[in-house]
DNA sequence: GTCATTGCATAAAACGATTTGTGAAGCTAG
DNA sequence: CTAGCTTCACAAATCGTTTTATGCAATGAC
């Protein structure tokens, strides 16, 4: 069943009786051929199941319908979908189908800059890189190839690049301070990560400013991305040094549920004895006991403007970047002040 | 920044006061140079940077270092990751690692068989092909365009077939029956999917042979695996109609939970009234009230088996193929009888 | 001094498309 | 009859590799 050599471009010109030139210009709407000639020669390929192969004409075009997606924070993990990131899978899904909605396709990259890489890496028509950070290797390296990108979120080093697409963090971490505050909190805390990632720059800014304009003191932590559920168990001892904050607010999932968690075991549970509330949706803010008080960042929504945007930029058509997406706020037990 | 053509093969030649067909050589360990030469041009190769260019080398060589997955029961389903389908997540995560170990890499590739499809795909490596079912057409295409694929699971109109990987089905529905049998059941319903492939056929099997073995009257129902949950719900009257059954075993998770919601809406709750359990590991069954004692399929070991199956098969070397991977059985709550 | 033999390097032909430039007809105008 | 236009098709160059076949020195054997 093997060996059957896949119909070229110069079997179906053998077939119509003639040349390569008018096969490709007949099929590619390009050159001066008759309308007629045209039709017979379209009518040959299909016939003969002519299908261009994608890599001669990726060498010629130097475009073969690919682009890649690095999700630079899951470089950093071990695991490449430890439970409590299923955004960056919502993500990186939405993104595959809103590709399809350009005639492209996507391919997930790990990890560009260390090890061997995809041979087809440096031939992708353009990358997805999500939550890029100051300077960050790999969107360097894609400068570097001159390879179009658009990053998901600002990176924090660029602050004049227009092809990012970002949630509104800065208007979602106010929504979420409201929502607390309305709950009857006075003293909110604020534990973000340590990447220096456009995510953590402006909820955090967000969440100092919200505190100078309700003359609030603010109570601001960091706890590594990497580290997880232990991350935020480690951190509650601080969180507890000046007494039970009337609200907590964890920019991620994983840090959440770990703060949760540590704090039940000291017989403090939301909403009774605080509130809870988390930057980001997941698994386990819903799953959780009780379920948190979380903000989509509507991944899909994300998806769809990154994608669009890259393939614009691919086309060679002038890119209207710096999408700004709202953030919806999801309301469950954690946060509400039983009556 | 941009213009900044590649370093390619031909200014690795001029700079090295070469030929190209040196550089070329010298790189591959091919040809008969001198191992001075060799050695030089390595140097100045990695000097500039270069890399081959993947397009122009697949073209020669007719391999790309890209493998397609096509997760087959997903293409019938409208959203590409709905709940309860974990399995083909982490199969799919897994092979996306397990090919980086082969120097391939991974991607995706929604329905082959209709509507545009991704221009490359018919010149990757091959495919893995989950759950093909009989007379699959994709495995067809595949065929016809003599692309090498490996299936997930058996083709069910191919017995003579050796290129596939399967977890061992019928030893997994042996050990839940006997499972739920240890936990007192005499009778056992089976709820298995409609698609023709092997897993339905070896399980739905597996079932019969047990029940003529323990003299057992076998009921045995089925239901459409696109309906899901509802698809469940809808069986439970069947499964009630003589009397309520003393063990359910649900091939899907989506229908395990279902069922499991439309029996608690009728006042039986497992493991009280009846025993539940699952043919598939999901977050639904993980996270169910109570928790669905389920079959992990080991989707990391036989992503890695299948990928090294079809890694050897592109190399040309001999497959050694029918590869039958054990199963688990997680005992959960909804079949553990209360003491 | 000639003829093999060996060692080293290269020229040229693929791979399968796209694109640029050229030219052969057929027609019209003078 | 010829110059000038169209109209339509094709030859050949190109993309960046790999691979096959060829060739040139230098060496050794007789």
């Amino acid at each position: 069943m093997a060996g059957h050599r896949n119909v070229t471009i110069k079997d179906v010109a053998a077939r119509a009786g003639v040349s390569i030139t008018a096969v490709s210009h007949a099929l590619n709407e390009k050159g001066t051929l008759s309308e007629e000639t045209r039709a017979r020669i379209r009518e040959i390929a299909t016939a003969m199941g002519y299908q261009a192969d994608a890599l001669a004409r990726g060498l010629r075009r130097s475009q073969i319908g690919v682009i890649g997606i690095v999700l630079r924070p899951l470089d950093a993990l071990a695991n490449y979908s430890p439970p409590g990131v299923d955004y960056f899978l919502r993500f990186a899904g939405a993104a595959a189908v809103s590709a399809l909605d350009h005639g492209l396709s996507l391919m997930q990259v790990a990890d560009l800059v260390k090890g061997p890489v995809t041979p087809l890496a440096f031939s992708l028509d353009g990358y997805v890189v999500t939550d890029p950070v100051r300077d960050d290797p790999v969107v360097d390296l894609l400068e570097s190839r001159s390879i179009p990108y658009v990053t998901l979120g600002r990176d924090p080093g660029k602050p004049e690049a227009s092809n990012w697409v970002a949630s509104d963090d800065a208007a979602a971490t106010r929504t979420a301070l409201d929502h607390l505050a309305e709950g009857g909190a006075r003293s909110i805390a604020f534990v973000g990560g340590t990447d220096d990632n456009s995510w953590n720059a402006d909820a955090e800014s967000a969440y100092l400013q919200w505190c100078s304009e309700h003359g609030a003191t603010p109570r601001h932590f960091r706890s590594p991305e990497g580290l997880g559920e232990a991350g935020g168990r480690d951190l509650v001892p601080q969180l507890l040094a000046n007494g039970v904050p009337d609200a907590i607010y964890s920019l991620t999932g994983r840090h959440a549920a770990g703060i949760q968690e540590a704090m039940r075991e000291r017989g403090y549970v939301a909403p009774e004895h605080y509130l809870l509330a988390c930057g980001t949706d997941a698994a386990q803010t819903r799953t959780a006991e009780p379920p948190i008080t979380a903000i989509d960042l509507r991944p899909e929504v994300l998806a769809r403007e990154t994608v669009e945007l890259l393939a614009r930029i691919t086309r060679g058509q002038a890119p209207e970047g710096r999408r700004l997406v709202a953030s919806e706020l999801i309301v469950r037990r954690s946060s509400q002040r039983a009556e």
